[in-house]
DNA sequence: AATATTTATTAGGAATGCCTAATTTTCGAA
DNA sequence: TTCGAAAATTAGGCATTCCTAATAAATATT
């Protein structure tokens, strides 16, 4: 298991966080910042290595193999910027970095001590969730409806609670996707309307859209 | 600059504390577990990089550029060595392979609070010198005489504090070569000569021989 | 000194993981 | 529904860093 291999998977997991569907290959390599043929490439290898599961032209999706490790990683990546910011007084915006690297150090009994010497954390600096032992995400503590925001809130779409095409693809069609950053300019009183901005464009959710909007005050790994 | 590269400074660095002409590529190669080929085929890429000096057949090293390298990063690694064996209770025979991988992260900042946090080191657990900031070696306070070891010890031989051809090849000829282990038997009370053991077979060293001889109770790193 | 052995080098090749350019597939809009 | 743009893939290369086999240089032995 190469760092680039770790990469590839880290990012195909914060990915499927929002989609549900298959990851594309451009939005990986737009993480990853390389190039979509390198992509093609490296995905092939982690399909014939049983880490994802790769349809020509459709996407990506990962393996239940490859979503165990690709949690490990990002757990590895959040117990050390909690290490990082509480023990080596870091700020918050200094340790994604170092973590970066960090992560890629591969001692399960390492990150085990550590995550007893910080006592347990469940959330790194940044309010993202610490996946267990076990690969699972607790409750992500960091989400919360639009809905209950208050204005001035700035927080980042992470899904919706809704499957209805209608909704999602008028979502869509404001530009509000997961990992958009989304400004709350104000809640209305009398029907809890939410007016928003999003890219410098102001739109206005019903109090029930509002509440089918997942959001985070985070940003992710 | 890339693992590898790390690696092979790191190594030419230990091996030209005891060798004080060249390190020979076959012991470089040895120590990287790789193949002599591979080896020069790195050295070459060293030398254009000016990291270190090789000679065709002779044999190669560092410069003061890679001097400066290989210092921080045995620097790096005793750091984090230190790090794993107090402030996460590893077994001082454990912290080795860990800090090989954490040796390569670059962050002069993260390796400065580290040690500020270790309260300023000087040696690692295993005793070995942590080099300073500027890549000076404390004067390496592991090291002893033979003579001055007591029965029971066990030492790792790391030179001779002598020129002497006959000395060195008679340490040669008993296998008392930098970097092996040596255990002291016994010390003759009515010469001083030390009785000591060398991959099973006894030896016995005269009290002047075993002045001459440079030991250290640690293992290199 | 001539030969045998060890040590080091060159030659040629493989796996990773990236690139650019050209091609294929998909999808949205006229 | 056909056409053009966007997305994805293939083709062909390049740099690292390792390998084995063959050769060259240095050292040891007789």
């Amino acid at each position: 298991m190469s760092e680039s291999t770790d990469n590839y998977l880290k990012h195909l997991f914060a990915l499927s966080q929002n989609n549900q569907a298959g990851v594309s290959t451009s939005a990986l390599a737009q993480k990853l910042d390389t190039r979509a043929a390198s992509v093609t490439g490296m995905l092939k290898k982690l399909h014939r290595d049983g880490l994802v599961l790769h349809t020509r032209y459709k996407g990506t999706v990962l393996t239940t193999r490859g979503r165990r490790i690709a949690a490990a990683i990002v757990r590895r990546h959040r117990i050390w910027e909690c290490f990082l910011a509480h023990h080596l007084g870091f700020a918050w915006d200094k340790v994604h970095d170092m973590a970066e690297k960090l992560e890629h150090v591969q001692s399960e009994e390492l990150i085990d001590r550590l995550d007893q010497l910080l006592g347990f954390p469940t959330v790194d600096p940044h309010g993202d969730p610490i996946p267990g032992k076990d690969g699972k995400l607790p409750a992500a503590s960091g989400q919360l409806a639009l809905s209950e925001t208050q204005a001035g809130d700035r927080v980042i779409i992470r899904g919706a609670r809704s499957e209805s095409p209608d909704f999602l693809q008028h979502l869509s069609s404001i530009g509000a996707t997961p990992g958009v950053a989304l400004w709350v300019k104000q809640v209305l009183p009398f029907d809890r309307s939410v007016v928003v901005r999003i890219k410098n464009k102001h739109h206005t959710l019903s109090a029930i859209a509002a509440a089918a909007l997942v959001v985070s005050k985070n940003r992710m790994p």
